[in-house]
DNA sequence: AACATTTGCAACCGCACAACT
DNA sequence: CAGTTGTGCGGTTGCAAATGT
């Protein structure tokens, strides 16, 4: 569908606006509105494109945007949205009122992105760049693994969740239908599925029954969700289908208990396999008011059971509330004091917890759970209906 | 003071997609 | 159903200002 750009034709102006165009386009809209871009520059009498007309306008003329310097409280928002949702900026933008996205992708390229690297953080996957081997010393890559992990699913919770707004416009006719849903107390799903293949992997397929008349509406496949998992590499992925049904299934926190720390496979668990197990916490969706919880967990046999349980969502909650002075909060006050550092060591600045001075593994991996747990809780106390896809 | 380099940001470009014809 | 148009989005560029040598 060959289409010439619409800046191509002669005449027109690119580059920097003038007072004067600025004045005219704002003009315009103001009386006007600007209805179809492409005729309002003929209109308001510029000499530029309409896609540049909207640009303008979008970027810099509109009133409520808010310009000048982030406060640490957007910057804390905008890396904590960057791990979890990576260079989607529109969306990003949607939680920082008054801020376009354009905006924020320049001050992310320009500031924060420089400010992780520095600090030795991958700025694109929010890892220290000396993951592995720190991982390898310490014995918790696992640990270090899930929490990252846990910005997967949330991602892929958040796409659910947009999926099933778009889906609930788009049938009216099942508009009892999600009323229906979330008024459903989550005891109500089972698991349908735990097979195992080996020792170390499991899928989960989690079901509402069919007798909850919720489900006239839904068709098998999609009122279940799936959740794969492998604890060779403690991978964990939402393949739960594009539904409304899947996205009953919000998974807000996952934690895996180890027999001795969180990284064992089932065998290295030894003699404690018995207490070899995972622990899938999820809430219900996030139109729910009351957040249940739902613990999953895998015996020895391998065998996934689960039961409701108010206090794990509690205590997650409290303890991502808890600490929202994680790294992310460590990045922020060392903005620009990096250089109070030993030269050379700042590949290790994310891992001393704060300057403790402690620099133990330990620390690393509490703060890297911190971090997520921060970011996690920042989208969860985020508005459901927010726009973000 | 002059020049070089870096930084910050507005604007552009091209692609994707939905709506429309 | 194919083509066209309008719009949104993310990546990139160009340039002025700031900073360093």
């Amino acid at each position: 569908m060959g289409r010439s750009p619409c800046c191509d034709k002669v005449g027109l102006k690119k580059g920097p606006w003038t007072p004067e165009e600025d004045q005219k386009l704002l003009a315009y809209i103001e009386e006007h509105g600007h209805g179809s871009w492409r005729a309002l520059p003929t209109k308001a009498g510029l000499q530029r494109c309409g896609k540049s007309c909207r640009l303008r306008w979008t970027n810099y003329l509109r009133p409520d945007i808010k310009r000048g310097k982030f406060s640490l409280q957007e910057e804390q928002t905008i890396i904590q949205l960057h791990a979890l949702l990576g260079n989607r900026w529109s969306a990003i933008a949607t939680h920082l009122p008054k801020r376009t996205d354009n905006e924020i992708k320049n001050y992310w390229n320009t500031h924060l992105k420089k400010r992780l690297a520095k600090m030795g953080i991958d700025p694109v996957t929010h890892k220290p760049k000396n993951d592995a081997l720190l991982s390898s010393a310490d014995g918790h890559s696992k640990n270090v693994s899930n929490l990252s992990h846990m910005a997967q699913w949330e991602s892929a919770r958040l796409e659910a969740e947009a999926r099933l707004v778009r889906e609930s416009k788009l049938r009216s006719h099942n508009s009892s239908l999600l009323h229906q849903l979330t008024t459903t107390n989550p005891n109500t799903y089972v698991l349908v599925n735990s097979s195992s293949s080996g020792s170390t992997s499991a899928q989960l397929q989690i079901q509402w029954p069919s007798s909850n008349p919720s489900n006239n509406n839904i068709d098998l496949e999609s009122s279940t969700s799936t959740l794969n998992y492998n604890s060779d590499q403690t991978n964990v992925n939402n393949a739960s289908s594009s539904t409304v049904g899947s996205a009953i299934m919000q998974p807000a926190m996952i934690e895996f208990v180890g027999c001795s720390g969180s990284s064992e496979t089932k065998e290295e668990c030894g003699d404690k396999e018995e207490d070899w197990k995972s622990h899938l916490s999820f809430t219900s969706l996030g139109l729910v008011h009351d957040h249940q919880t739902i613990t999953m967990s895998m015996d020895a046999g391998g065998a996934w059971t689960t039961a409701t349980d108010h206090q794990v969502g509690n205590v997650v909650a409290d303890m991502a509330a808890a600490d929202q002075e994680g790294i992310t909060n460590l990045l922020l006050n060392n903005s620009d004091e990096v250089h109070s550092l030993p030269d050379g060591d700042h590949g290790r600045d994310s891992d001393n917890g704060g300057g403790s001075g402690s620099g133990s593994g330990t620390d690393y991996n509490e703060d890297h759970k911190h971090y997520w747990n921060s970011i996690l809780n920042l989208v969860n106390s985020s508005p459901s209906e927010s726009p973000l896809f």
